[in-house]
DNA sequence: TATACTGGTTACTATTCGGTAACTACAAAT
DNA sequence: ATTTGTAGTTACCGAATAGTAACCAGTATA
């Protein structure tokens, strides 16, 4: 997130909003869990999600220390991402949303 | 959110995170807390959020089972807002993710 | 008479976010 | 010589989101 009143906030909550609080983010970080991941996986795995999208996210979240990103020397390119301590630390905060989700959620048939 | 991709999802959590999924419901999810509140004070109280948008975003909310409006028929007119169920039980989540946020935040002295 | 009070709404504008399609590098295989 | 493969980047455009400022009702107060 670009928002730097949340980004600069001195409330921490508000801080930690501005890192894990857009629509792509918490798919992401559940879609790698614990597995080392190929950009291109990511890619096929994430529904509707575009590249460029991806790359942006994923450089995010690599600035704010949830991600680890390991580049090849190879031709063709490889590169792999897995989560790091922050990041797998906020996986048990996602499993809590989809229990909440489960719980809660009003599911109207059409 | 209106990205009929996440609200329309088949996979819950995609779902969940179309409901609170962007910057400004977790904060007000989290200023409301167990209190009872007026609009004013929520105006008052978050920072930088304008009427607007926080009127957007409590509709948002309320359409989505977290919030409850109650209407009083006075003058000048008096509307609350307190969470449901649905909303209370996300607070433990919010908590959840400060405790995150406090541990493993990097902050940068400028 | 004018102003304040509350909880909005409206019209307009600015900014940010997201999407599409084309393009890159370089080696290996066909 | 051309195609395939990966992990992107770039330019451009449209949609979604957010911000600004003015306005409303109807009573009470100054």
């Amino acid at each position: 997130m670009k928002d730097e009143r949340f980004c600069n906030s001195n409330c921490p909550f508000t801080r930690a909003i501005g890192t894990i609080g857009n629509k792509w983010k918490p798919i992401i970080i559940n879609v790698i869990g614990t597995r080392t991941i190929r950009f291109g996986q990511l890619d096929a795995i994430i529904p509707h999600i575009t590249r460029k999208v991806l790359t942006e996210q994923l450089k995010e979240l690599e600035e704010d220390g949830l991600l680890e990103r390991m580049a090849y020397k190879e031709l063709p390119p490889r590169v792999e991402y897995k989560l790091s301590e922050k990041g797998l630390a906020f996986l048990p905060i996602l499993e809590a949303i989809k229990v909440w989700n489960l719980k809660y959620e009003v599911v109207t048939m059409p």
